[in-house]
DNA sequence: TTGTGTGCAAACCATTTGCAGTGTC
DNA sequence: GACACTGCAAATGGTTTGCACACAA
């Protein structure tokens, strides 16, 4: 979970990045969430305090944000687009079937590892495993 | 894997859905692949023996195979569509971060299982574990 | 001052929808 | 003969692109 803007700024600034008040105040957006957003909701979101901010500049900095490491774009899990995902450490997701909300589930599965030879000669970067099921609210309600 | 079009046949009419030509020109183009096509691809494959299919119905037929459990969607791997999963049986995924081929692992993780209090109150239904890297092509050519 | 960043509008591409006509059961 | 299915064309929705202008460094 992103902690600070000003650590943003350090990080965009390092890797030769402008800072504009757009990408700051798309920082401030994204700083302590956990709610993996789409990208309409962040352009929402800084819509609120600047409404004069393009999507297109939304877009161009959330890929950025993926580019230095900041953020992870998670699959499209059906619907709505992609989602931006602020926890960039090795943690798996629970994702909810009705409604289409992702939880983040921090537990380490470490025993999760190919054999060298069924590895098809890939170079494995990262794994995640992704729990499909219903929450306790569409339990009740299946059409939800 | 699908094995014949005869059993996607019965189990459609099971369902009580009406079998015609373009259907089972679909169910021909998914027998024994296991290539996780998109529905454009599919598309192809059947646009090449009958040239007036429409797009429509094959999107069409494809959520109806998702509906009666004969295929799985799997979620957009990031660019080119949702791909088809002929193989239904719990298994998992290598992808490549490079050409976006994706293969299937039949290994069987029975380890994976979250413990009652980080279920988070889920029903939950299955899981998968998706390891991204670089398959031995896009090693040697980390731009393809 | 230079080149990166911004924002508009239009393009793109996978997918969905409306609807009239068709064909399976 | 009824109703599910088909296919066209248009709409949708997320995302990308082209381009002129603006502003951070």
């Amino acid at each position: 979970m992103l902690q600070s803007v000003e650590a943003l700024v350090e990080q965009f600034r390092r890797e030769g990045h402008k800072i504009t008040p757009q990408r700051r105040a798309i920082f401030e957006a994204l700083i302590r969430d956990d709610s993996h957003p789409t990208a309409e909701e962040i352009y929402q979101r800084v819509w609120s305090v600047m409404p004069d901010i393009s999507r297109t500049t939304v877009y161009n900095t959330l890929h950025e944000l993926v580019v230095v490491g900041a953020l992870i774009e998670v699959a499209d899990l059906s619907a709505g687009g992609a989602r931006y995902d602020t926890n960039t450490n090795q943690h798996h997701h629970l994702f909810c079937l009705g409604c289409h909300t992702l939880f983040d589930i921090d537990r380490d599965f470490q025993q999760i590892e190919l054999p060298p030879n069924e590895t098809a000669g890939f170079h494995i970067i990262r794994h995640q495993v992704t729990f499909y099921g219903y929450c306790p609210n569409c339990q009740e309600d299946p059409n939800g």
